[in-house]
DNA sequence: ATAAAAAGTGTCCGATCTGGGATTTTTTGC
DNA sequence: GCAAAAAATCCCAGATCGGACACTTTTTAT
């Protein structure tokens, strides 16, 4: 199964973040320590952290499974391959 | 015609924002009047600033008519310990 | 072809903030 | 009750971002 969620800020990134990973039933330490993130920037970026920096969430996102694609609005259906 | 964009990194992200920038026929200049953000900031995110911060990052692609999606493939927790 | 205008790039300054590590406190779960 | 997880604090070297200015390249117009 393949799901697309739309984020428009932050905070919903943050909150997206942290239901995928209760998901996977990970602790904010396994994420920290198989990606090459810290702890505090994991907890902070699920609390919706705006200055969070782009390239760590790449690398939170490649842990997680997730990818980010960029969709001109008003076709929100094009992600499929 | 849909279009569909996977981002994984960003320099990806950058190339593909001027991409789109180009396709408005917009100048940076512009761009970073009708956001909340400065003129190089738009130029150093084009250029793939790794450490750009994801809440300005939000207001330029609300600013160019993008949405952010996070999308899932599979269950990806084969390196769960 | 030439000149003028626009766009892009780079650098300086300064207030503010980052993110990792370590530690401590609070919450959660069994 | 107890241990693990999560959250909250410090410290601090380093980086962000915006604004201003100077310079170069590209585009536009005559």
């Amino acid at each position: 199964m393949t799901t697309s969620s739309k984020i428009n800020n932050p905070k919903e990134l943050g909150q997206y973040l942290l239901e995928e990973r209760k998901r996977l039933k990970l602790t904010q330490k396994e994420i920290s320590e198989y990606t090459d993130v810290g702890r505090k920037f994991v907890l902070e970026l699920e609390k919706g952290k705006p200055t969070a920096q782009i390239g760590k969430i790449f690398e939170l996102l490649n842990g997680l499974g997730l990818e980010l694609h960029l969709i001109k609005r008003g076709e929100a259906d094009s992600w499929k391959p």
